[in-house]
RNA sequence: GCUUUGGUGGUGGAAUUGGUAGACACGAGGGACUUAAAAUCCCUUGGGCAGCAAUGUCCGUACGGGUUCAAGUCCCGUCCGAAGCACCA
């Protein structure tokens, strides 16, 4: 029997479906192991070639895990909620959830092809009302919770209330938007509508107003990097800033938890870094200056509390509330045209053309260690989101500040001995402090931190500050609060009502709050979100139930919100929902997820690393603060599969006036010879860059004429590496791969390109290779019709080439170095196949270790031999013992530094008998003959080196 | 600008983490089998020099230094590429 891929293929698919053999239960004898892939959004161009290559890598590692004796929890699902489906839908009125099954179906399909072992019996997709159900009762919930620092946790709303009707807010430390302070008679005193507004301030998703990318060709709001040079990526349409009251949710609060997180887990150092610099902690000082001539005084955040005495002026945010109190009127018209110029410039006109601007508020503040007037200004470069919104500017020590001392005269003062300042400014944190005060002049107390390094400079202030009561030790975190509100359709509905213009929550028994029919799915002629087309979109409060838009009446019958949750919400918490998929009363039961615990392997792409990576943990640690998740960390180990790269192919067609004429291409190593135009071919007609000039011309119409300078009898195509992509023409569908080499060789192939971590373009090139490993493999168990298999002693040879595989495998899997495994798979089958190895005890041992690969053919050959379950590696312990390599050391002897042998001497042996045993080789001896020996050096393990005389 | 990564044959990539650089594969060239093709198998394949030959020998991991008996691997400097952050005080 020849190796025929397509029918073992398709067998063994339906009966691994019919079988469910990778079907997990939540209870088992054995360790549990839990492989996730971050899940697809099924686009409507279906998988490419670069999608499976870490649903391979992972599946690969599940069925290794299984084979090792794990309960392997593998599953898959679609993130089926986003913009592409929504939009499509606006532009032919096909409903989202249409486009997006049919999506899905293709994915599936396709997926299906390539032999995957994922308990589909475990799918979800986010836009099932039975899984966004779970997505809004996590956010009722974090409406309904405050974060409380003392006990460093999520708590309930209601527990803060009986707090305030105790003792206000005395003794909270909470998380919260503004500072607050009142007294429980102060709270008592409030009306209902003022209570929810304080309550407000401290809920974990909150209503609040932010500047917002708002993209009116699109309706909605557009996330910072969904926007390029202030138009839209999608549609080009214009985006301008603008203050919007939204869902917000409180991941600020988790800031020191989800930085400490990371050292807990078992991530790439760069994503822990990425991580790290999105979160963005400072630790530094505040500090209170008082504003001359008056009682008021104001607050400066600082990391380098040492440079207080080389501060020349202040400068304020244009947005701080500062600004228009410290203005004098001399300078108020002044300040107010510099306001009017910055309100004029978008953000991303701030970022992209930095220049130094600013004016003087005419106000003076005062040093609170030398008593001097310092000038206040105001300028942009100065963001009122990050600390106070004031800095005090030390020109000397931040390049910024030089830039704006510089810019309008200002004075520099250096505070570092040796510290060239005239041209740029020293911003390093170190040197020896001087001029802290400067001679002769006045500072509080006496206070000096002349002579002191920066560090300990940095530390003294501190410490100085704190006792006299100038400021306060403070860290400060970059992370913004997540904006949660979306202008769309095709989302999770928040499951909140208005009363009076306060949220409410849609009972919890109530939910899903499932998204309603539309006729339209653009925004409403008056800019409302498309839900405000719904026609039955209010809430009926005694009957919860939902009533007719019409009905509203502010009594009993109120409006929805019209907002839908941004796309990380769904799968914020998938990989809990995976666990219990089928609970009706729960997001995920307290058995199963004390059983699953976390993903102790999560695989997916790197663009990530910020959004999705950082939500998830917030959530999942919210849901921890109440005991939902029982882990701390929802991904213990994670891995970054690079891109798989298009490679576009080119032909070149030689310019031509003439139009009625046929077009004419010459191949690559000629065309220097004439004016060329560069031409994308579709990379399915060309094979190893030489162009299928038949299927060339079947292309496109217009080539049907075409004529060829060939090159040796061939066309030979240019090439370049770009993105894959329809419009390259370098789209490689791996169904095309599976259909003509089957899905096990697809499946090594796309493993043996290199490692999964690293992005590479797709060839086909190499695929003959693995093609051919894979017959080779066949041939050893199949000589034509005739099996041949058989019992028997195996020979030394033969056990060697198999434990150096098993060896190999495990060490290179668990490093998820598949392409070497592979190597090593191509080494043993090979040494085997000299070896005309028919012994079962060899071949049997072999279909299981290339089961993780190659999975169709190892199940094939497996039910050949007999068997119906598949074993674990831990079945064949006798393999491991039966061949031992001998315990020896190879040393590499050396004359003089130069190597010239090795040498294998057993591992026990001490010093003085390697030196021993290697002089008395015979190649030493040679080497030796008539020459003086100096020294025998022994590096325990490695090497012998002999120096001679 | 800062941070993180990389730079090895014609190509994709190996190298037990400091120990014979180029495993494995592709491509290329030569050969065997065959009427022929497919398939399969064998040999050569980093560069230079010497030799009919087995082989010997020198140079080679972006570049320049250094540490070491020994460096692709560690350290310092330079050049180039990729990714992330970007007025965060």
């Amino acid at each position: 029997m020849d190796y025929d891929y397509k029918s073992i293929e398709t067998k063994w698919q339906a009966w691994w479906a019919s079988e469910k053999t990778f079907k997990a239960e939540n209870h088992s004898d054995k360790p549990k192991y839990y492989v996730l892939d971050m899940f697809p959004y099924p686009s409507g161009a279906g998988l490419h070639v670069g999608h499976p290559l870490g649903y391979i890598a992972s599946d690969i590692y599940a069925r290794y895990k299984r084979l090792k004796g794990f309960n392997v929890l593998h599953p898959m699902g679609y993130d089926a909620f986003g913009l592409p489906a929504e939009q499509y839908a606006i532009q032919t009125g096909q409903h989202p959830e249409v486009t997006t099954t049919n999506n899905i179906n293709t994915y599936r399909r396709q997926l299906d092809k390539i032999g995957f072992s994922f308990d589909w019996d475990r799918e979800v997709r986010t836009c099932d009302p039975k899984y966004y159900k779970w997505t809004q009762w996590a956010f009722e919930l974090m409406f309904k919770s405050w974060y409380d620092y003392d006990t460093d946790k999520a708590r309930p709303i209601d527990e803060l209330k009986a707090h305030f009707e105790k003792q206000g807010t005395e003794g909270i430390n909470a998380a919260q938007s503004e500072p607050l302070s009142f007294t429980a008679q102060e709270w008592k005193a409030m009306d209902e509508h003022k209570r929810q507004e304080t309550l407000m301030n401290y809920r974990i998703a909150y209503r609040g107003v932010s500047m917002v990318n708002w993209c009116a060709g699109l309706g909605t709001v557009l996330a910072n990097d969904e926007v390029v040079n202030g138009v839209s990526i999608r549609g080009g349409f214009p985006v301008v800033q603008k203050p919007m009251e939204q869902w917000n949710l409180r991941i600020t609060a988790y800031a020191q938890r989800l930085l400490d997180g990371l050292d807990t887990i078992d991530w790439s150092e760069s994503v822990k870094i990425i991580q790290r610099n999105w979160i963005g902690r400072s630790e530094g000082t505040e500090m209170e200056f008082k504003v001359k001539g008056s009682d008021r005084h104001f607050t400066i955040f600082t990391t380098r509390a040492d440079t207080i005495f080389g501060v020349t002026f202040m400068v304020l945010a244009p947005e701080s509330e500062l600004v228009k109190e410290l203005t004098t009127p001399e300078h108020k018209a002044e300040v107010e045209e510099y306001l009017k110029y910055v309100e004029g410039r978008t953000e991303l006109e701030r970022m992209s053309d930095r220049r130094v601007t600013g004016v003087f508020t005419g106000s003076y503040a005062v040093n609170p260690f030398t008593g001097e007037d310092v000038p206040v200004w105001v300028g942009e470069y100065v963001l009122s989101g990050y600390g106070t919104g004031a800095i005090m500017a030390v020109p000397a020590h931040d390049s910024r500040d030089y830039a704006f001392a510089r810019h309008f005269n200002l004075p520099v003062v250096p505070l570092i001995e040796g510290a060239d300042v005239s041209k740029e400014s020293f911003d390093a944190k170190e040197g020896i402090v001087m001029n802290s005060p400067r001679k002769g002049a006045a500072s509080l107390d006496g206070f000096s931190l002349n002579g002191l390094t920066v560090k300990e400079a940095i530390s003294a202030t501190r410490k100085f500050v704190t006792e006299h009561h100038l400021g306060r030790v403070k860290v400060n975190y970059r992370l913004r609060d997540a904006i949660w509100s979306r202008q769309r359709y095709w989302g999770e509905p928040f499951p909140i009502y208005y009363k009076d213009g306060e949220p409410f929550c849609i009972p919890e028994d109530k939910l899903p709050l499932a998204l309603p029919e539309i006729s339209d799915y653009r925004p409403t002629e008056t800019g409302e979100p498309p839900l405000g087309r719904a026609a039955k979109w209010a809430w009926d409060e005694k009957n919860a139930c939902l009533a007719d838009t019409s009905k509203i009446d502010g009594k009993n019958i109120f409006p929805i919100d019209l907002n839908t949750m941004p796309g990380f919400a769904g799968s914020s918490a998938y990989y809990l929902r995976y666990m219990d998929p089928h609970n009706d009363e729960a997001l995920v039961g307290k058995e199963a997820d004390d059983y699953w615990q976390n993903v102790d392997f999560y695989l997916g792409g790197s663009e990530h690393a910020t959004h999705h990576l950082i939500y998830s943990r917030f959530w999942n640690m919210f849901l921890y603060d109440y005991g939902y998740s029982c882990k701390k960390e929802p991904f213990q180990k994670l891995v970054n599969q690079g891109m798989i790269q298009g490679r576009s192919n080119f032909v070149y067609r030689v310019n031509s006036d003439d139009h009625a004429k046929a077009p004419v291409f010459v191949s690559l190593g000629l065309k220097d010879k004439y004016e060329t135009t560069p031409i994308h071919v579709d990379v399915n007609i060309v094979h190893g860059d030489v162009l299928d000039t038949e299927a060339f011309k079947a292309w496109r119409p217009e080539y049907r004429n075409a004529e060829f300078v060939l090159e040796d009898g061939k066309y030979v195509c240019g090439w370049a590496v770009e993105k894959m992509s329809k419009s390259m023409f370098n789209v490689v569908n791996p169904d095309m791969i599976v259909d003509q080499y089957g899905a096990d060789t697809l499946r090594l192939y796309e493993m043996f390109l290199g490692p999964i971590e690293q992005s590479k373009p797709w060839d086909t090139k190499g695929i003959d290779g693995v093609s051919r490993f894979l017959r080779k493999f066949w041939r050893l168990f199949y000589d034509r019709e005739k099996w041949l298999p058989e019992d028997g002693q195996p020979s030394r040879a033969e056990l060697k080439a198999l434990h150096t595989l098993i060896g190999k495998e495990q060490d290179d899997i668990e490093k998820l170095s598949f392409n070497t495994t592979i190597s090593a798979f191509m080494i043993a089958v090979g040494e085997l196949a000299d070896l005309s190895c028919t012994k079962k005890a060899i071949l049997e041992p072999l279909v299981v270790l290339i089961s993780p690969f190659c999975p169709h053919v190892a199940e094939e050959l497996w039910h050949k031999f007999g068997h119906e379950q598949s074993v674990s590696f831990a079945a064949f312990p006798q393999y491991k013992e039966e061949y031992t390599v001998e315990d020896n050391v190879t040393y590499a002897v050396s004359f003089n530094g130069k190597t010239r042998f090795t040498a294998s001497l057993p591992k026990a042996l001490g010093k003085a008998e390697v030196e021993e045993k290697v002089l008395a080789m015979e190649q030493t001896e040679k080497y030796l003959a008539g020459k003086n020996v100096a020294k025998v050096i022994v590096v325990p393990g490695k090497i012998v080196n002999i120096v001679l005389k």
